[in-house]
DNA sequence: TCTGGGGTCCTAGGACCC
DNA sequence: TCTGGGGTCCTAGGACCC
């Protein structure tokens, strides 16, 4: 049987969420503002018409915005996670196989409909069931391909006459649709490939396609040769209906005002590690690597406030899922690229190198009064303490337990309920309980102040750990 | 004054092994 | 003067995605 896919995708995701719970604001220009409000990240239909463009930084178009009466919005990710879950939901009672991938779009597996349906038309029923039960519109792209069944999708929101769907599922169509769209638009044809593959005279997704498959494996990469393969027909990206645990998690934010303190870098470089530590956990990963990074602005005038960027990465003996494991070796990371007399803009934390939550490597030659994982820094890079001495701050005060015994079966037997406590009350009640290094009074913490109500959900705040997925 | 955040995959090159 | 061949693993960096 002949693969058959479609790309469900809503429009203007963030924008129509907002509207969603203000019909007021039904015909009205919107737009909405990335983290710290700096810069647009979604428009709605009208606002795109009014010429705002994707990425524009908020303070360069504000005059624009009061001439045209803008609505403008902080990014509410609670609320557009609890529409895209719902969005998702409806999609799962559809079709048979769905990915979610991402916020605002999802792949269907719907190989076979066409043997009891016309697509066209199950793509319509998919747009009206979206609308009916949640009020977004969605624009559907059928194909054979993902690849293609992105393009088809394209060519739904760019041309109304499609109704919002457009069936590709015929080759005469897709080379149609192929000639009349520049190279740029593949799905995985960003702009350092568009430029390259001008410069041989590729222009259109057409060109590629008919492109010579050994030639693009040569020049190129492999990449390129899928790409090719799917705008052909061939099927090479298969439906992952399960989501897959990440491979690395990633927690960093912008300041609202710039920070020029260890001990308020300090703080922030702490709050990532625990929303890092969270999302690890919710994924039942363990993680061995972590590195820190902080930078000052780049926009800035490197004149006046010189840039400076830098990253330390150090891995734990034993993979870890405990926030205190990790705040520890942050603190000696970040004392070892801080540099006093810089403006910083940004930090963040990143996890890496996991390992499944269930399963544990003991360590052969196991030091029986360091029952867990000892960071494995260089003793120049803690001034202050010996190894010795950060082991035995590290594990004594912390956990209680023996802390001379040969008996290997208790080296891992660090207290892990704790963790699943504090993880368990801030479900139930947002960021209750933490750990006091990210401090109280975050005065560099994220600028949101177009925020919109919480509407849907208990909380106006990142979504809950472990729904969904986020972007 | 003010410019987002979070991911994946591939490749090249170095280190190291026999 | 002349210094092999083949393989694996790891890492950094680039490119792409939403």
């Amino acid at each position: 049987m002949n693969k058959v896919f479609a790309l469900v995708d809503c429009n203007n995701f963030y924008a129509s969420c907002e509207k969603l719970f203000r019909p007021d604001l039904a015909s009205k220009a919107v737009v909405v503002l990335s983290n710290n409000d700096g810069c647009v990240i979604a428009r709605s239909r009208e606002a795109k018409a009014l010429g705002i463009s994707m990425g524009v930084p908020y303070f360069q178009i504000k005059e624009q915005i009061a001439a045209h009466d803008i609505v403008v919005f902080s990014s509410n990710y609670a609320l557009y996670a609890d529409i895209s879950a719902r969005v998702m939901s409806t999609l799962e009672q559809l079709a048979p196989k769905v990915e979610v991938y991402s916020i605002d779009e999802a792949f269907l597996d719907i190989s076979g409909v066409s043997a009891c349906s016309n697509l066209t038309e199950f793509g319509l029923s998919v747009r009206k069931t979206i609308s009916d039960w949640i009020g977004m519109t969605v624009c559907v792209g059928i194909a054979p391909s993902k690849t293609l069944a992105k393009l088809a999708n394209h060519a739904a929101k760019k041309w109304h006459k499609t109704a919002g769907v457009v069936d590709l599922t015929d080759r005469n169509r897709q080379r149609k649709l192929m000639a009349l769209l520049p190279v740029s638009e593949v799905w995985g044809i960003g702009g350092q490939l568009t430029k390259r593959l001008n410069k041989i005279g590729i222009y259109s997704a057409l060109q590629l396609a008919d492109a010579p498959a050994k030639m693009l494996r040569r020049q190129f990469s492999v990449v390129l040769e899928r790409t090719v393969a799917e705008l052909n027909g061939e099927s090479c990206l298969a439906l992952e209906a399960i989501a897959a645990n990440k491979k690395e998690i990633v927690s960093s934010r912008a300041f609202s005002e710039r920070i020029t303190e260890l001990h308020l870098m300090q703080q922030a470089v702490a709050e990532y590690v625990h929303r890092a530590c969270e999302k690890l956990r919710a994924q039942q990963s363990r993680a061995k690597q972590l590195t820190v990074f902080v930078r000052t602005s780049p926009f800035s005038d490197a004149g006046r406030d010189p840039f400076y960027s830098n990253s330390a990465t150090a891995a734990l003996v034993l993979p870890s899922d405990d926030t205190r494991d990790f705040l520890h070796l942050a603190e000696c990371l970040l004392r070892k690229i801080w540099k006093d007399g810089y403006r910083y803009a940004k930090s963040g934390v990143m996890l890496a190198d996991f390992y499944d939550g269930n399963t544990e490597q003991f360590q052969l030659f196991s030091d029986s009064t360091n029952p867990r994982a000892l960071p494995a820094i260089a003793p120049e890079l803690v001034p202050a303490l010996s190894v010795h001495e950060a082991s035995i701050s590290y594990n004594a005060p912390q956990c209680k337990l023996p802390l001379l015994s040969d008996d290997h079966s208790t080296q891992n037997r660090r207290p892990q309920a704790l963790m699943s406590v504090i993880d368990a009350i801030n479900q139930l009640s947002q960021a209750k309980v933490f750990f006091a290094a990210k401090g109280i009074n975050q005065h560099w913490a994220m600028k949101r102040q177009l925020l919109s109500p919480a509407y849907t959900t208990k909380w106006a705040e990142i979504p809950k750990v472990g729904s969904g997925s986020e972007r």
